[in-house]
DNA sequence: CACGGGAAGTTTATCGGTAAAACGCGGAGC
DNA sequence: GCTCCGCGTTTTACCGATAAACTTCCCGTG
C-alpha cells in the first residue's frame, strides 16, 4: 500500500504538505501543489480513510437502515437518499434492520460501531432505545416510528393519506369501505395512524365503519392481501370500496379478486399507499396515496447533516406532502 | 469516547488483556475475562473500528455493488448477500453504481477508498477495468458481466433461461414467437446471451427468426415495456409468444397488452426473466425464468470471503441454476 | 534440585493520517 | 541595520487498536 509517507518522498517534501494539497488546503505554492498532484497520480496514492478517521473521528458515511431491503417502497427511498447525500459530500451504506425492534436496535449499535457519522433509521417495529449512550448519536427516524420527540423525525402522511383515499372512495360512490391491514393497532404506529385517518374520513361522511369492516393481516405482504379478498367476498357484508394499507397488499389483494371473479373497479373500488412502481402498470392500475419520497430523503439527509454538525440543537417532526394518484382501480361506475 | 485504555484501567490490567477479551483470543484466565467483560459493561465501551483497521488492514466489511437499488431483482440478492455474509462474519455496505460503466468503475474505486476487504459487483456495463492497481482487489462480478475470466464470476443462467423459456412457449403452440429486449447486443453482455438462447430455441425447432421478431427497446423499464406492446401490436407480424428479456419489462408489456385489448395468454402467451415478487401477482401471473437467487449471493459470498483469504487463486466461473415457472400468461390455449 | 516449557500478562513498536506548534526566510518599516 | 511579520513548509505529538516480542510465574520431570 503507498502511503503518504511514499508520496512526500517522491515529491520530496513532508507528509503534511501532501496532506494539505490532498486536501486543498491553503498555504501550498501552485509548484509544489503540482508536484504533489503529479506525485500521487504516478503513484497511485489513496488515503487510508480509517487513518483519517481515526485522527478526525468522522467517517462522511451516513447509515440508512430499512426493515426489509426487499421491499419495494425502500428502493426509491434508498436512491434518493444516496443521491441527496452525495450531493453534500457524504457516503450511504445501506443496512438491513429486519422488520422488529431486536433489529431495528442492533442496527442503531452497528451503526455506531461501524462509526457512520449518522444514520437515517427507518423503524417499523422498535419504540424507544434502551442505551442512554445513544441519546445523542445523530439520528433521524424516518417513517412510521418516532421516539416521542427525542429525535427529528421525517414521517409519512399516515392520516391524511388514508383519510384522502377514504374521501375519494367515497366521492366515486363507494359506501361500504372496508380497511386491509396488517400489524398491530395498539399504540402509535404506522397501522393505527392509517386506520384513523380512514376512520376520520367515514365519520365526515356519516358512512358504516363496524369493526367487520376491518380486515387486520398477519402481516403485509402480497400473499396476506391476496388471502384478503377471500375472506372481503366471503364476508358477505357488501363491500364496495377497499382501502388497503400498502400497495404490496393491495397489488395482492387485485390479484386475488381477479381469482375470485370479482372486477374493479366494476364490483370493487381499491386505493393503495406508497406508489410503487408496479402500482401504475398494475392490470388494473392502482389508485395510490404517493408520498414525495424525494422530499423525505432530502428532508432526511438534511436533518442528520445538520444534527452532526450540531448534536445538541432541538428536534424537529416533518411530515411529508403527498398526493392522491387517481388510476383505474377507482375509476367512477 | 471511552478507549480500551480507559477500560484497562477500570479492570486493573493492560490493555493488550482488553484487547485479547474483545477479540476472544486465548490466554486469559477466566476470572480477569470476567472482570474486564464487567468494566466493558460498565464503561460502555466499544472498539474503534477505524484504529483496528488502521492496524490490521482489514475492515470486516464486504462491499455490494448494484446497478440501481430501484431494480426489482436487487432486492431478493442484497437480502440473501446480506444473511451469508453475516454467517460468515461480514457486513455488507451496499453501492449504487448508477448502471454506466463510469459509474461501475467508481463504485471499485470507491470500495478500495472506503476499504471494503471486497467487493461483489453487479455490473451491467463495465467490460474492462482501467486500473491495473485492482487486478488483485478481491472482486467477484456477480451477474451479467465477466472480464475475460480475471475475475471469479457467478452469472445468470442467460442463453439456457431464454432457451427454457422460449422452448416452453412453443410446446405450448406458439409459432410466431417475438423477443423483447433492451440495451445492445454488441458484444457479450446479457441481452446478447439472452438473446442468443432464444435464437437457438427457435432454430432447434426450426420456427421463424426474422429479425423484425427482434424488438429492441431503449431502456428495460415498465414504460419500455408497455411501449414495446404497441410496437408488437401494430407490427402486423401474428406474434402469439414473446420472451421478454426481463420482468421488469414483461410486466410493463402485460400492461401494454391489456391496453391495446390482447389477450394473454388468450392472443398471445408471454415469458419473463428473473422471477420478481410481483410476477406471481400480476393479472395474469407471469411465466418467468427463476434463477437461485440464494445460490447466487451464497456462492459470491463464499468467493469473495475466499479470495480475501486468498487474492492470488484461479479465478471461476459459476453459472446459477434455475427454474422455468411456469403460471397464468402462458397457460396453454 | 536444576531446568525446560507453557500459560497469563505486559511492553514495545507501529499502522497512516492530521491539528497545532515551530521554523526559516525574504521583505516592509523605522 | 535591526526588528517584526507572514507565508510556505516542516516537526511534533497524538488518535486507538494490535502483532510480536518479552517477562513472570508455576509445574512437571529427570
Amino acid at each position: 500500500m503507498v502511503t503518504m509517507e511514499d508520496v512526500a518522498r517522491l515529491a520530496g517534501v513532508s507528509k503534511m504538505t501532501v496532506s494539505n494539497v490532498v486536501n486543498n488546503r491553503a498555504g501550498v505554492s501552485e509548484p509544489v501543489r503540482r508536484r504533489v498532484l503529479e506525485a500521487i497520480r504516478r503513484s497511485g496514492y489513496r488515503v487510508n480513510v480509517s487513518a483519517r478517521t481515526l485522527k478526525s473521528g468522522r467517517t462522511g458515511v451516513i447509515g440508512l437502515a430499512v426493515p426489509d431491503v426487499e421491499a419495494a417502497y425502500f428502493g426509491h427511498l434508498a436512491s434518493h437518499v444516496i443521491a441527496e447525500a452525495r450531493r453534500r459530500g457524504f457516503h450511504v451504506a445501506i443496512e438491513e434492520s429486519g422488520a422488529n425492534a431486536g433489529g431495528e436496535a442492533d442496527a442503531v449499535t452497528r451503526s455506531r460501531t461501524l462509526q457512520f457519522d449518522g444514520l437515517i433509521l427507518s423503524a417499523v417495529a422498535l419504540d424507544r432505545l434502551e442505551e442512554p449512550a445513544d441519546a445523542h448519536y445523530p439520528l433521524v427516524m424516518l417513517g412510521e416510528q418516532d421516539f416521542g420527540g427525542r429525535f427529528d423525525h421525517v414521517a409519512m402522511p399516515n392520516e391524511e393519506g388514508t383519510h384522502a383515499a377514504t374521501a375519494h372512495l367515497a366521492d366515486q360512490g363507494c359506501r361500504r369501505i372496508a380497511i386491509v391491514t396488517g400489524g398491530s393497532l395498539e399504540g402509535v404506529n404506522m397501522v393505527s395512524r392509517r386506520y384513523r385517518g380512514y376512520r376520520a374520513a367515514l365519520a365526515e361522511r356519516g358512512l358504516d365503519a363496524d369493526p367487520p369492516l376491518l380486515f387486520v393481516l398477519d402481516d403485509m405482504s402480497m400473499e396476506a392481501g391476496r388471502a384478503a379478498a377471500d375472506r372481503l367476498a366471503d364476508s358477505g357484508l357488501g363491500v364496495d370500496g377497499v382501502v388497503a394499507v400498502t400497495d404490496t397488499v393491495a397489488l395482492g389483494l387485485l390479484r386475488g379478486l381477479a381469482d375470485r371473479g370479482l372486477r374493479v373497479p366494476g364490483d370493487v373500488r381499491v386505493a393503495g399507499f406508497d406508489d410503487v412502481p408496479p402500482a401504475a402498470y398494475a392490470v388494473p392500475s392502482l389508485t395510490t396515496v404517493a408520498p414525495d419520497h424525494r422530499w423525505m430523503a432530502a428532508k432526511a439527509v438534511e436533518l442528520v447533516v445538520r444534527r452532526i454538525a450540531a448534536p445538541l440543537r432541538p428536534t424537529g417532526r416533518y411530515v411529508a406532502p403527498f398526493q392522491l394518484v387517481v388510476r383505474e382501480s377507482s375509476a367512477a361506475g
